[in-house]
DNA sequence: CAAAACAATTTCAAGTTTGAAATTTATGGG
DNA sequence: CCCATAAATTTCAAACTTGAAATTGTTTTG
């Protein structure tokens, strides 16, 4: 248990990777609620279900956002009551339920997808092709999903 | 509106971002609460009161957090509360209320800061002195706070 | 096979978070 | 001085989030 004379700055760092998070995340949810009266939390959900179009578990889904279990199933409730994503139990495991966008979801996520890129690509419109890949080398080693 | 070649490179940096700060997130609050029965935004708020020792009204402190009024408000009533923050009214604005640690509060996150500090350090335990010098200057251009 | 262990999801209570509205106090211009 | 505006904080409803417990279904194993 030496002292590691780079944990300051760790943690420094750490302190500065939450400001730009919260940050975007203001901006982007300002966005998505002026813009188009969603929330983060759903956007994330239908961007996930986007990139999953067969469908996924709810155990899926959760590992892929980071969320608990018990997050996944309110949120994706209300977009259900919505008519965004639709439930369909599994026949081969009556524990398992598949969750996939409907037409509805599709058609919002696809009238979302590119303006949430423009923001982000905005946001971050400082980075240079060099600072994209020295990142990406860098974000890989910080951990992050698996 | 030109078509922008980086733009999707941003987005999937921003995506693993997300990923990277979810997870440490998830590591620190499991660390306070299994080692330290307490939470992250409880955490966040003593931390903040340490570094402004002499007291903050709650408008610099929820700027400070990068959370909203009613959010400031309710943590630091929960902590108050539990006797580890005091609420002081200003003489001169009426309007303004300070809010600084107890020693009950100073003594909690004196015992949480080393612990803390440590976590971050074995989270990130993957970058170099080279690697911090670099994500320093590549978060200041990705904005953040101010 | 029956029991125990395990797995997927939901439910639940408590806490967190937001953004808007309400409250209280200060300030500036007529 | 009086009123409109602004500022600091709290209140409030709704949504989000967690982690633990409960529910339901599957698998393993004695």
């Amino acid at each position: 248990m030496s002292h590691d004379p780079l944990s300051k700055r760790r943690l420094k760092i750490w302190i500065r990777l939450l400001g730009v998070t919260r940050t975007a995340e203001g901006a982007l949810r300002e966005f998505l609620r002026l813009g188009h009266d969603t929330t983060l939390p759903r956007f994330d959900v239908l961007a996930a279900l986007y990139r999953r179009r067969d469908g996924v578990t709810m155990s899926e889904l959760s590992r892929m956002l980071l969320v608990s279990n018990g997050n996944a199933t309110t949120v994706v409730d209300r977009l259900e009551k919505d008519g965004l994503v639709r439930r369909t139990q599994s026949d081969s495991d009556r524990r398992t339920v598949f969750v996939a966008l409907t037409p509805e979801g599709l058609a919002q996520f696809e009238g979302l997808a590119a303006e949430h890129e423009a923001q982000v690509n905005a946001l971050f419109s400082g980075l240079t092709e060099a600072d994209l890949d020295t990142l990406t080398d860098i974000l890989k080693r910080m951990g992050g999903p698996k």
